[in-house]
DNA sequence: ATTAATATCATGCATTGCAAGGTATATAAA
DNA sequence: TTTATATACCTTGCAATGCATGATATTAAT
């Protein structure tokens, strides 16, 4: 039982909620996260599940020149992307009651 | 992403945070989960689960009869296992503030 | 020319939820 | 007896995904 392993699933959310607020490139989205209170954020995990997502039409890039580096890659939702981000802050705060319920011992009353 | 992703890491916990409160055997666990809210929970979660508990000294098992049916194993959590989940609420608290500011997009003010 | 910061990507491992299938016990109905 | 049902536990192997690691490219400053 590890930190990591309680991210699964989650991080997808994460960054599309991110960049539903204002497209972001790769690198910005790993420091974003960090002032969001995640830490140790790989980049290994990003790019890839940045391509997965793309992949699944969730969002789409442009590629933008930098002020000091390599050209950026900017993400935005698509609709998919939006109707997506929906469904996981409803997956997520059903998973966020349920567990609260149990550290607290009470049982679901469906609300 | 699916609602099973999301589990990961977090089943753990929460069955650590129901053993805490009375001892229980794992056929009970899947009812209990889903009183506190979580569907469609399989018992080829659970009890490896549950073996993988007890490797790592988190919990103990005795067998008693029952009234109706075979034998049941009932689990109750060892030292190390109330200090794991401590660990846990720690790190589901801190896991539950981060996404909520990402979804709000307030950054972390270290409180 | 060298260094450092910025920026992206690919490969493969480790973890873990769960579907699927199997075994065994107890009670009650046929 | 035989069958059915509910209870109770277990094993195997797949699929998903975070991340460690290592590679590459661009720009600016020393």
């Amino acid at each position: 039982m590890s930190s990591t392993q309680m991210l699964k699933g989650i991080i997808d959310g994460c960054i599309l909620a991110i960049i539903h607020n204002k497209e972001v490139y790769g690198y910005e989205l790993a420091e974003k996260l960090e002032e969001y209170g995640f830490h140790s954020f790989s980049e290994g995990t990003i790019y890839p599940l940045l391509i997965r997502m793309q992949k699944e039409e969730l969002v789409t890039s442009t590629l933008k020149k930098s002020t000091a580096g390599p050209r950026r890659k900017y993400y935005s939702l698509t609709p998919k992307g939006e109707l997506e981000l929906q469904k996981f802050m409803e997956r997520w705060h059903q998973l966020e009651s349920s567990v609260n319920r149990v550290l607290h011992h009470e049982s679901d009353t469906g609300q």
